[in-house]
DNA sequence: TTGTAAGCGTTATCAA
DNA sequence: TTGATAACGCTTACAA
């Protein structure tokens, strides 16, 4: 194993000097025809390639980009860093991976590190903690994308998100057309935009239609854990207990659905039920499942095209809010609502 | 915005010289107490972070292992990313996350990028081509694992994965312990060792038991595409159909099993069907799947392990490959093989 | 149009 | 124990 070629072998090699060569290589400045093909001959017989280290260290910027996300093992994140990998191999930047696992001290530590500087920019979903250093980073220069989720009252960061409290008004809506008046809601902390408003969408509904809100039915439950199912457990148990149920805390629905299974509550007989996020196992699901599908691959098209408009100072100052829309698709889990006595015997408790 | 201290800045602050701060930072060399708190507050005071690039630059060696992965909306490859994220993080390394969709144009461009050696490792899923730019990569100096697949007869590098042809045998045996003599099978390509280990395990257990293998049954598709469930409707329509399947191909399982439902093929009264790898959402699909599953955790924190050792020259010379066992989980896709008379009409074509 | 040389922020060598 | 100083590989004024 010999050591690789710099740009000073491939300036001697080709007869020229290393300015020469920075220049084809960066296409800045004026370089004559035959000396350019000379040094492209030259780079190939050498195989040379850049040292991205040096390159970053002598001209400041990095063209690798943080990537900051909740969790893989959840699909829709994992989808999510699918598509913002393709975005960013398309514009040859590269992607530096990390996890908070919904952990605001994981989160605080990876943020350190990107800290560093040897990121161009950051996407991420934050875990709603942590702004100070959210701030910092964006304060150091350092453009900051929040994707799905943002924090309420963090200006100098644009977001890319579905149209979150339409789309909770759109499920809300569906199930009180088919006459459901108790709707159940699991939703994201409320110190995350996706809980927040996600809720306003679903409150909003309600109040169009006239229907009362009850507390009892409007849960917030962490993303990580399996409250989730705690809490759908015990509307279950109440003396009015809800009809339909809307899972808008994605990281939650694999959780709830097992424990809607496990106690044999017959979906949409027993309860109707509607999950945030669509993935492609949801399909093979008995019944197949209503969902608010959303758009992935435009979320990360967003996300990375505004990152690197931000890299290059493409855009005019000011945060940025992308917002796409979600699809809503009825499938087999929601129905109209059934009179009480036809309902098959309470399942929990 | 200001810009970033730099170690000349510490070292000012602190009184003492850049070699001083150095030192303290790297703990490599003698410092003298006092000047050492003294640095150590300058460092805090100035919130002081060592730019990676200019460490890279000067010392050679990189943190940073690229993970090269098929893709991500695959949830084995997804939980295979956070686990190795988890594992990086714990030891202080960075991932830089690329994809190869299978594509092994895409590999190659991939790995290009990787030889600029701004990384110090790369763990990685071949697709099965471009054994030469792999091998370079290791020649290059650069240590390599691949994880969950490799490719046959290339020396040099670490491999990571479950026991491919224990498993498939295992898988086999239940099978035929239940009765079964015609099973089909559906594979990963035969240039990748998932496919031809777990077509070998099979062979193997088929032999023990002296059955005779059949070509038509046992069928190598590619990761990517929906070749598998072409294949499987292929089986399922000749004279002598399998009463029993193993989609050994995990990327393959999903369309396999759409394909399953959408012929109304009863599960396990028509077809027995074991899948290799157990995702979360396995256990909400009717009925649930007998699977193999993966130890991820292991396999993440191997080929991490196995990358760091090399990084800092800890290993002897000459390939490891590290084996871990595999779970075969019996749930109720499998049953005992039924008479043919009994069995509902034939579903496909 | 080309070449020289001064950084960029570290680490490492070697005198002091 | 310490502090100059020379790398590391690249970009970029600035001179020629």
């Amino acid at each position: 194993m010999k050591k690789a070629a710099t740009i000073r072998d491939v300036a001697a090699q080709a007869g020229v000097s290393v300015s020469v060569v920075s220049r084809v290589l960066n296409d800045t400045g004026p370089v004559a025809p035959e000396k350019r093909a000379k040094v492209l001959a030259a780079i190939d017989a050498l195989d040379y390639r850049p040292r991205a280290a040096a390159r970053q260290l002598s001209q400041g910027g990095s063209s690798t980009i943080g990537l900051l996300l909740a969790d893989l093992a959840n699909p829709f994140f994992a989808r999510l860093a699918d598509r913002v990998v393709a975005e960013a191999r398309s514009r040859e930047l590269q992607i530096l991976l990390m996890t908070t696992q919904e952990d605001p001290h994981l989160e605080a530590q990876a943020l350190d590190t990107l800290l560093d500087r040897s990121v161009g920019g950051l996407i991420g979903t934050p875990t709603g903690a942590n702004v100070e250093r959210w701030e910092k980073l964006a304060s150091l220069d350092i453009p900051v994308t929040f994707v799905d989720r943002a924090i309420n009252g963090l200006a100098q960061v644009d977001v890319v998100s579905i149209e979150n409290v339409e789309s909770a008004a759109t499920a809300t809506a569906h199930l009180l057309a088919r006459g459901h008046r108790r709707i159940g809601l699991v939703s994201g902390p409320l110190d995350t935009t996706t809980g927040f408003d996600r809720v306003r969408g679903y409150e909003q509904a309600l109040q169009e239609h006239g229907v009362a809100p009850d507390d009892r039915l409007v849960r917030p439950v962490p993303f990580r854990g399996d409250r989730g199912a705690d809490v759908v457990a015990q509307m279950l148990g109440l003396d009015e207990p809800p009809t339909s149920l809307i899972v808008a805390n994605t990281a939650q629905v694999r959780v709830v659905l097992r424990m809607l299974f496990q106690a044999r509550v017959s979906i949409p007989d027993d309860l109707s039920v509607v999950v945030f996020d669509d993935n492609p196992w949801t399909e093979l699901i008995r019944p197949p499942l209503t969902a608010v599908r959303q758009p992935i691959d435009l979320l990360a098209l967003h996300a990375v095209e505004l990152i690197h408009a931000r890299m290059r100072q493409k855009l005019a100052p000011g945060p940025r809010h992308v917002r796409v829309a979600a699809e809503f698709l009825e499938r087999a889990s929601t129905a109209r609502v059934r009179p009480v006595s036809n309902r098959s015997e309470r399942p929990c408790q």
